[in-house]
DNA sequence: AATGAATGAGGATTCATTCAT
DNA sequence: GATGAATGAATCCTCATTCAT
């Protein structure tokens, strides 16, 4: 068992256990404790890497961020052509990354937190801004300047689509919910 | 004087403070002792009235319902036409009494509860139907059959809206808010 | 069982407690629940009574004070002439009271907290400005302007005797620590 | 370069690093890590070296205690006679080397883990003893039997003066300590 | 020699909730 | 109706100490 170059194992570690808990909670009212037996370690160790409580959400909030950029890439890496692009933005954010319990959990959750949190702030704006420019950037080449009025509409379809999957009850469809925001940006760029 | 009829009051009472110090604090994270102090009795008594802190945050959150309900219904009791209905209903969406930082915060934390705790989530599920209804029956004067779908479509948006504008950082704008509601229901109703 | 003026009852069995539990262990690392147990009461009354671990040392170092300061003007009451009263202070400063281990325990710790506390600093101070108010209330008497000097001297000498016959391991003698100081007076006082 | 003969150098560094920390907390809540990060190296180090914490602060008691026995042996080597001797002696007890704030910290300190834990009062027990052979071997030259009883009272005041003056607030002043002192001293002494 | 890794044990503090009055 | 009294249970976080490398 190696004793050096543990930290960047056992830091993935916790944030996944982070958000398997805030899953399986529904809240943050998750102990460290919880989290850091899920992760096979004590929560001294925890708190070693992390130092709070707050930090390891947070850590665990930008590696979900971190995926979800990554989905998007991924998704926009065979798309051809503004509008095809637009759709493959779409469908990442209603990818299964996205679509899972605990990471709307840590979503829902997240909001809450970015209300008074400066980092988790910081971090929500970053989202936004990603999000923005990544759909302004083929609005452009569509509809000209109208493409920051959808840009900004088209964000916030998508975060309320969201926001009602995932609160439905049952598990959210990602077709449906794509269907949903591509149909009214459609009409917006008027297809 | 009489203790009789004292109970609304001390119950009204209990849930201005909770709203007043969920907000203040932007979580749930308040103790029951700060609320009852706010509404200037003991904790003791809270709990007599409500039960527990779950209860009490319930009642605080259908009350938000209630006064949005009221709003609501308040903004069509002037509107003609069914254009003018949704206008109202889009309008009162965003009303001063929602876009209190207060009832924003409440808002957020009631997501978070809706995942998991059932009143919530049949309280959630109250609002949406309201909504969803109120749009449905205008919607259906203008566009027939698509009437769900948009109805579905400027919910959601509403709600993605309202979360934009609440962790934006500055002081929400309810002008700005119905202007990008509106331009996208008018776009789906063929304006 | 009255429910009701528990109050000073609680803070009383928490004092003592308290100076209990510090003799016990000689030093400030004495857990709020081992004091509560003591006292008969769960950690968190104590908690609820005194705000915090520091408040309870400082309340217990007031208790310490105030009996002190009983116990020399009980000695200044049948004392004649400022000889006899000085002879009555110093008897005090080494009185059953003051020559517990417990107490003794906490006078040690309370001067290293009185390098950082502030209302310790205050606390140590009005002891200080007390007995040296005393002391020179009775050498004014007798020597007239060297007053000041000598009660600065006889002041500390008292502290040095007591922290020497406190640490010295057996049971501290009250009569040799009074005759060492006693002796150096009547030299300074000339006889 | 050779990792031998480092011993000397991590313990001493160690030592002033204990010292230099308590003095910065005022008390002997300073963990290991703090002490061992200001001495350079990782805490596992110094457990290595000094087998606990308790022991790091016994070493540097022990080096506080060196210091000073050197700083009272320099003043007498110039000193002529009894009485310069004594006041040589009187001092080095208030020389900078004693009056640092973090040496002030560390004595208060050691007097409260002096009463539980034996090698503290052992250490204690040969200040106090060499202080006092030293003012004896003058005194008996000067006043003969009455030289253990004025140097019994002389080191309790020495103790009570230090322990006054570090504890005053401002900086505490040598000269006005080691006169006070050495008044005293006079007056005992018939002259 | 030296350290990062790791933890067990603990400890102050908080709080929802209950109860006697 | 109303509350002060009271607590059990929890939770975050700390830290001296050990160990594998």
């Amino acid at each position: 068992m190696p004793k050096v170059g543990m930290e960047p194992i056992r830091r993935s570690a916790l944030v996944k256990a982070t958000i398997t808990e805030i899953g399986r909670h529904g809240s943050l009212d998750v102990t460290v404790s919880q989290i850091a037996k899920r992760a096979g370690m004590s929560s001294a160790l925890a708190h070693h890497y992390f130092g709070s409580k707050e930090q390891i959400f947070l850590a665990a909030m930008r590696h979900i961020l971190t995926i979800y950029a990554a989905e998007v890439r991924g998704a926009l890496l065979t798309a051809r052509g503004p509008k095809d692009r637009l759709r493959a933005t779409i469908l990442a954010s209603f990818g299964s990354g996205s679509f899972r319990r605990e990471v709307a959990s840590a979503w829902l959750n997240f909001y809450v937190l970015a209300q008074t949190q400066p980092q988790a702030r910081r971090l929500l704006s970053v989202y936004q801004s990603r999000l923005r420019s990544t759909l302004l950037h083929d609005l452009r080449a569509l509809v000209g300047d109208r493409a920051e009025t959808i840009a900004d509409t088209i964000g916030a379809l998508i975060d309320g689509v969201y926001l009602r999957e995932v609160l439905k009850g049952d598990a959210p469809t990602a077709s449906k919910a794509t269907a949903m925001v591509w149909d009214c940006l459609e009409r917006e760029i008027g297809e």
